[in-house]
DNA sequence: TTATTAATTTAGGCTAACCTAAATTTCTGA
DNA sequence: TCAGAAATTTAGGTTAGCCTAAATTAATAA
């Protein structure tokens, strides 16, 4: 059983492989706020019991092995702020931070109960798809509001839930999962956008839009 | 913040203090499964952040910031317990397990909505009193089912959750919280009792009966 | 009262997971 | 293409919490 702090790791390994990203040492170091030479040792360890490979002075890869005990976690962690939210009515900017604690210590029995409870999610909170027991991930289909053409329609599908600020943010706008709007102009000067929810036109900043993923409708 | 160590720690002190026992160095190992020599080294520990006072080879004694600190894990633990049952649907064998580690993860926060979703328990699911958040702790009027004299009417109050298979037991012979029960035969012999429960006559050991603890009625 | 036994503490060690500073490797741009 | 910068690894160290074995203190029973 891998321990609490390994869990991490994985998981923050496959967030970065997801990304496409390169996973380099300073990469999971800035996740994790660990030092580098810390993530080394520890990429060693992993390496060792085989839950990724590492090409020196490259980066890591996770083993099926890893890839599977990361997708146990996210599976985890994704119900539990499902439950914290729809159960306990838990804000969805709160969420993330209590479920990186029951992440790890819940059990396989609870983490049934929990979804059966919950009627079977298929997405968490903020748009993430929750991870099948078989090691199955549906990927979602949506690209980041920042990349709408002017004039486009569009549906939240997911928004970045690493920010609670951002979260806030975006309720606070008006916006939540599912709710529609359009792009109704694109500022050249600073990449901003001004968008129309409902009847209300609203000026959002390129790095909410960079967090806020839809479709076209 | 006490560390998830220190709080177990606390919380065996406190339940061996209520007990009455003296809480010596191996009273305390035995409770945790340690080694003495570690606990001498806790103990130390613990003395010095002032959680108990230590006179070397007698014993601990909690300060008042160690049992506030310990009954603060209880309730934890006992709401925890609470909710695993009536919401997730746990047989009382398998949650004081779970709760043993949720009780040291569990925000503040969280522990105030399970409480108001729970309607504010005061007895956890094994009859044990659920420490109000000012520290006050109602005890329970109960003696053991070992010491009613024959013929008494008893009702059950609680019974020790420290072993799942007792209370597997105590469940398969029709027993459970709130039940009635009348003690028919005191044997002499080995201590046990013939009890009477609804219409059924059933043959119980002492070692059962120490842990049933009931009130006439 | 004193000698044995039992309980406790001390001494010395270990592991996981972190750290900083120094050495090494890779990347970059003139 | 090669020197300086940036990234990575190595070296050496710390802390919490545990362990076993040895030394010390307390309890007990003849
Ligand atoms: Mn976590
Ligand atoms: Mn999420
Ligand atoms: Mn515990
Ligand atoms: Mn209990």
């Amino acid at each position: 059983m891998p321990s609490i702090n390994v869990e991490d790791y994985l998981k923050h390994i496959y967030y970065l492989q997801e990304e496409g990203d390169a996973v380099t040492t300073s990469s999971l170091a800035g996740q994790l706020n660990i030092a580098s030479a810390s993530v080394t040792d520890m990429v060693k360890k992993l390496s060792g019991q085989h839950y990724l490979r590492h090409s020196p002075y490259r980066g890591v890869q996770l083993t099926e092995k890893g890839r599977r005990s990361a997708l146990k976690i996210i599976r985890k962690h994704r119900l539990w702020e499902m439950f914290l939210s729809e159960v306990l009515h838990f804000g969805w900017d709160e969420i993330d931070e209590e479920a990186e604690k029951f992440e790890h210590i819940m059990s396989d029995k609870m983490e049934e109960r929990i979804d059966e409870v919950l009627g079977f999610p298929r997405v968490d909170p903020h748009g993430d798809p929750i991870p099948a027991k078989n090691g199955t991930v549906k990927n979602i289909r949506a690209f980041p509001l920042s990349d709408a053409p002017e004039g486009n329609s569009v549906r939240v599908l997911r928004v970045n839930d690493a920010n609670p600020e951002l979260l806030q943010y975006v309720s606070s706008i008006g916006l939540s999962l599912n709710k529609r709007l359009s792009v109704k102009q694109r500022i050249k000067f600073d990449k901003s956008l001004i968008i129309k929810i409902g009847s209300k036109e609203i000026a959002i900043s390129t790095v909410a839009a960079e967090n806020i993923f839809v479709e076209s409708v």
